[in-house]
This record gives C-alpha cells, sequence and structure tokens, in this order.
DNA sequence: GTTAGCACTCATTTAATCCGAGTGCTAATC
DNA sequence: GATTAGCACTCGGATTAAATGAGTGCTAAC
C-alpha cells in the first residue's frame, strides 16, 4: 500500500511525463509550490516507488518515468478525469444535431471526430447488425446465374451479396422461396436467422419447392455477414507525431496492423463492456505493446452494439480520453436507441 | 537533343540511383563493364547533363542523381519495361482464378496485391458506377417517417439509402411511384437518371400521384451517389520504408494525404485514360511533390470505369511498376468485361 | 576527343571534451 | 525518526576538432 506522500509523488511524476514527454526529476517535483519536501526527500520516495516497480529509470542520471505498473495504478487510483472542455462539447453537440442517417457516415464522423480533438488514432466499430430483426429480403435477379441478394433490417441497414443461382432452377421457384421466408422471417434477429431457416423454415420449404436444400444453401450463404467493414479510423497518422514514435522503425509495425482490419477487428471484439484501458503489453497484440488502448461499448438496454476506443502512446492523456469516450459513448447509444427505437 | 552517350550515362545514373538510393559518382560509371569511357569523359558529359537540366548535384563533392527533367527523359525515351517474373504472374494468376463475386472485394484485394507486389502505396478506384445501368429499384418502409431505397446495377452493384418520407404520403402512393420508375428507368445508364427522371418521368407521374415533385425530389436524392467509398488503399506504411522519407517530417503530410479520401478522388479521377505517369511536381497535390505517381486506367469498349495506380517517391522502379499496372488494368478490363457481358 | 593527374570541396565519421541534470549516500539538523 | 544539506559520482547529449574519403573541376598530355 502506497502512502499518501507516495502516491502524491506518483501522481505528479505520471502527470509530468504525459505532459512533457521527459523524464522527471526530484528538483522539479519539489519545485512543485504544493510540496513543501526538499528534493532530497523525493528522491527517497522515488527510489521506493522504483523499488516497488511504480517507476523506471532511463539510464542513471535521469529523472524517473512511469513504469507500465505505474501507469495502471494510475489509472486505477489517482487518475482525476477532467470535464470536456467547452470546445469539445461543441464538437459534439453540433455533431449530434446534424441529422444524418447513414450507419456508416455517422461511425465514420465519430471516428474523425475522436482523433481530431485527442490528436491520437481513433478506431471504431460500427454497430453490430446482429441483434437487428429482419425487416425485408429480396433476390433481384442480374442473369441466368447470378443474382444479387438484398437484405434489410429494422435499423436500415442494407447487406447484399451477389449470389449463383444453383442450375436449373426457375426464377418463379426462386420468387416463390423468397415471398415464403419474407413471411417467416421478417422481425426476426438476424443472428437467429441461420438457425430458424434449418429447424422451422427448412420442412415448410419442402412442401412447395423442389430441391430445396441447394436452395437453403443459398439463402445461408447471404446471411453470413463479414464483419470487416465494421471498422473505420481515422488520424492513423497522429501516431507519428509522438515524440516517442519519431524512429519510423517504431511506428512501421503500428501502422502496418492498421492495415490489418481483421486482427483489429478481433482485438475490438473481444473488449469487455464499458470502459476498457489496456496498457502497454496489457494488449494481446505484440505491435502496440509500447501503446495504450482505451475502448467504450455503446449499446441499448444492456446489448453492446459497438465499440469505440482511442490508440495512443502509454504516454496517454488518459483523464481527458476517458472522459470524452465516456460522453461520446453514451450520446451514440441514445442516439441509436432512437434511430431504432 | 542528347547524344547516344550521355543517354547511356543518363540512364546508367537512373538505373543506379533507383536501386541504391545513392548520388552516383563517374567511377561507378566508368567501372561498368560495357562502359568503356574513362571517369574524367564521364564527369564531362555528366557535366554536360546537368547544365542541361537532367541531373544535379546534392552538394560539390557528391555524386550525380537524377532531377524530375532526368526522370522524365528517362520515363519517355530510355525505360526498358520489365516483364513480370513468374512470381508476379503466379500471384495475379491465381487472384483472377479465384471466383469472387463481390466488386470490393475484388477492387481492396487488388489494392493489396498491388502493394505487396512493389513494396509502394497503392490506390485503386473501383469501377465507376455511373455507367452502370439500373437493373431494379425498391423502397422497404422503416417505420412511418423514413425508408430505405435501394438501386440495383445490371452489374451487380447494390447503393442504398436511407430517406425520410415527405410527410402525410401514404404508402401505398409512393408504392405506385416506385413501380412506375421501374417500369420506366429499368435499363437506363445511372448517369441518365436524373435528367430522365425530370425530364419524361416527371409529367407522367403527374397523372397518377399527387405531390409527386416532392417525391421526385427524395428520389432524385438517392441518385446521388457518393463516390467517396470507391477508393481503396494499400500498403500506406510502405512509404515508411523508403530512405527518402525515413524523416517523420517528410512522411508525415503524405499520411495524412491518405486520410484525405475526397483529395485522393479528385487526383485519382482526374488522371486521363490509359497509362500516366506524374513525376514530382507534376502531381497536383502538394504533399507528393516528392513522389511520383502511376496509374493506369481500366476499360470497357473505350469506356474507362476505373483507376489503379502507384505511389511511391520519385525514385521509382518506373519499368517494373508500369508493366505491372500495364498487365493488372488489363486483366481487371478483361474480367469486368466478362462480368457484364 | 580522351584521359591521367592533381588540387580542392565537403558531407560523414570518429574521438575527445565538456556540460549539466540527476542520483545515492552520509552526516547534520529539526 | 524524519528531513534535509552537501557532495561525489554517473552518464547521456551537445560541442568541437580532426580524419576520412568519395567525388569534382580543371589542366596538360596523349
Amino acid at each position: 500500500m502506497l502512502t499518501q506522500r507516495q502516491k502524491m509523488i506518483l501522481s505528479i511524476i505520471v502527470d509530468d511525463y504525459i505532459r512533457s514527454a521527459e523524464p522527471v526529476g526530484s528538483r522539479t517535483i519539489s519545485k512543485r509550490g504544493d510540496i513543501g519536501f526538499s528534493p532530497a526527500t523525493i528522491r527517497n520516495e522515488m527510489s521506493d516507488l522504483e523499488e516497488m516497480g511504480f517507476l523506471e529509470q532511463p539510464h542513471t542520471s535521469a529523472g524517473r518515468i512511469p513504469s507500465h505498473k505505474g501507469y495502471r495504478y494510475y489509472v486505477d487510483h489517482l487518475i482525476k478525469l477532467e470535464d470536456l472542455s467547452r470546445h469539445e462539447l461543441e464538437v459534439l453537440k453540433s455533431f449530434f444535431a446534424e441529422k444524418i442517417q447513414e450507419t456508416e457516415q455517422v461511425i465514420q464522423q465519430a471516428a474523425t471526430i475522436l482523433s481530431n480533438l485527442t490528436n491520437y488514432t481513433s478506431i471504431v466499430l460500427g454497430p453490430e447488425v446482429f441483434s437487428a430483426t429482419l425487416k425485408h429480403m429480396q433476390l433481384v435477379p442480374l442473369n441466368d446465374e447470378s443474382a444479387v441478394a438484398i437484405i434489410v433490417t429494422n435499423t436500415g441497414h442494407v447487406e447484399n451479396k451477389v449470389v449463383t443461382i444453383p442450375e436449373g432452377i426457375p426464377i418463379s421457384e426462386i420468387e416463390k422461396v423468397v415471398s415464403i421466408l419474407n413471411a417467416k422471417l421478417v422481425g426476426v434477429p438476424l443472428f437467429q436467422l441461420r438457425s430458424k431457416l434449418y429447424n422451422e423454415i427448412g420442412s415448410e420449404l419442402s412442401k412447395y419447392v423442389s430441391r430445396y436444400e441447394e436452395l437453403i444453401r443459398m439463402i445461408e450463404s447471404v446471411f453470413e455477414n463479414d464483419d470487416d467493414n465494421r471498422i473505420f479510423l481515422s488520424g492513423t497518422s497522429n501516431m507519428l507525431i509522438q515524440p516517442e514514435f519519431r524512429d519510423v522503425e517504431k511506428v512501421k509495425s503500428i501502422l502496418d496492423l492498421f492495415d490489418e482490419t481483421h486482427t483489429l477487428m478481433r482485438l475490438f471484439s473481444s473488449m469487455p463492456e464499458g470502459i476498457q484501458v489496456k496498457i502497454g503489453t496489457e494488449n494481446s497484440v505484440d505491435a502496440i505493446s509500447n501503446c495504450s488502448l482505451i475502448t467504450a461499448t455503446y449499446s441499448i438496454e444492456g446489448q453492446s452494439l459497438g465499440t469505440i476506443g482511442i490508440l495512443g502512446p502509454t504516454r496517454m492523456e488518459y483523464g481527458k480520453v476517458i472522459s470524452l469516450l465516456d460522453h461520446l459513448s453514451k450520446d451514440l447509444a441514445v442516439m441509436f436507441a432512437r434511430w431504432y427505437k
């Protein structure tokens, strides 16, 4: 357990280092008006803090910087959440004042706003389409072999896929199937579609349509939604303005990661609900072991829809970013709730 | 007009500099087996070439590097197009062997392949949807106020947009409009839709539907397609591996550009047909004044559909990249031609 | 026209030195 | 016992100086 004074010193070091990116020395701390201890005292405390693993020293004659453990303690116990600035509130307000109808646009914009306000990289995972329910489905034949299958959800989201029509099945038959499906499946959440398709619809179809298995397999392929384009990045180049990444070698692997949508998806969809702070190696992805990732989920009625997040150096403005994510995620939740009503 | 020997020397300098990124000296050139002139002679020629503006010297005691004008002359007169390597052919072949049905996926993959094979950044503009013709349109009501409008083209492309339904117009009426539109507009190229809508359809509609102007305005908004998501990048971080961009300051503005989809769209859609090479400041965009951009359009029956391109340092492997783009653009053209048949 | 020779230039590398921020320890002080 | 003043010590970074060497331009000879 840390003494009050140790906490205060740790807190000052973290704050100072976040601001300046320079190791913090005992004199600097001592000179702060509200301290009232000499550098020597501070040094003793810092030495203890280092021994306990909260601080480290880049080299003997440098000041101290927080270790991962130090950041963790700071985030868990010492952090002061900052209120949003007038400007930030302004930006958020005007964002939600706009009447946007496209989910994709909203998400893209949210990402842009986050990266602009923080000067870090933002990563936003759009609302999961799975929990939406089927509003309408349709098949538009393109030619003899293929057709576009279209699914519309109650949230206004449209998924489409080009499918190959099983040979020798007349269009009329397919249309019959689609109209049966529409009658049976409208209102069903997408994630239940596949099981319903097999369990309840299959037998039903067999009455009206020959060779329904092939058709079902075709339709099933439509329901396999690809999540990959749910993810949006903004401010990727902000990574470069951080002094710790001034060296090209060190950013390269991070920027490479940004190209790997799939890894990002995996990383993000594994984030638990609420606000999460992952510091350095707490992240499962190697490329960002020198970064911190803060995420917040937005949800409707306890059901998490998607995730917004900020990636920056471990030396990140935790207080500010957490407040911002908290605020925005709640606003997004409200907005989607109204939207999906 | 350059003498044969000057051309040879310029060519060697460009090739060597492209390979090594180091200024090329007279001794290096002289030592090449097939030259047969002493360094002194080469120096005289280089001095002349510099005076003519084809070469420049980073500083007095350094070798020469090609100027923009030098690269231009090289590309216009000296370039040796390289045949694709076995490996490159292999990759392209297996790409086109896959049966992919989604335009978006094809384009994304094409971008990935380009950046992987070249180690530069690739930028790909997907097929213009404008030249496709309308296959089907539909309106799916979500609730009393809004609906999803869906357009399917003969190429299997689906555009959708959430629209607000003008107050007090019953669904039945809207459905009537849509069915009229379907009857009249199927087969019309998308770029003609808006004019047709006003000139031919307007008067027709007025017979059946009251307050058709509002409806037309609503439908028109659906036809305003946003091009912004036609563009795909890959290998953006490859910019960092170029020695000329080892300095973070210099890449920052380029990476920033990659976030500005809109500028990229403008840049790309202004590219003329065929293969284009823009060297350094020939590019209208400031951020890439130290880069070269090579683009190739792919087209069906003389009608250009989209553009594939490679962005790299001016010190780019022109011969290799041009061959690759040429090859891939033609393959894409064939593929889409068959696809759209 | 070509080339050998030579003086000259200048970025880059290496080494030597200095500087100062910061530490750890000890002894004196509160 | 906690705090602090004092001091020797450490070490990265900046500064300077010298050495290196790749490359040039010019001139005179071939």
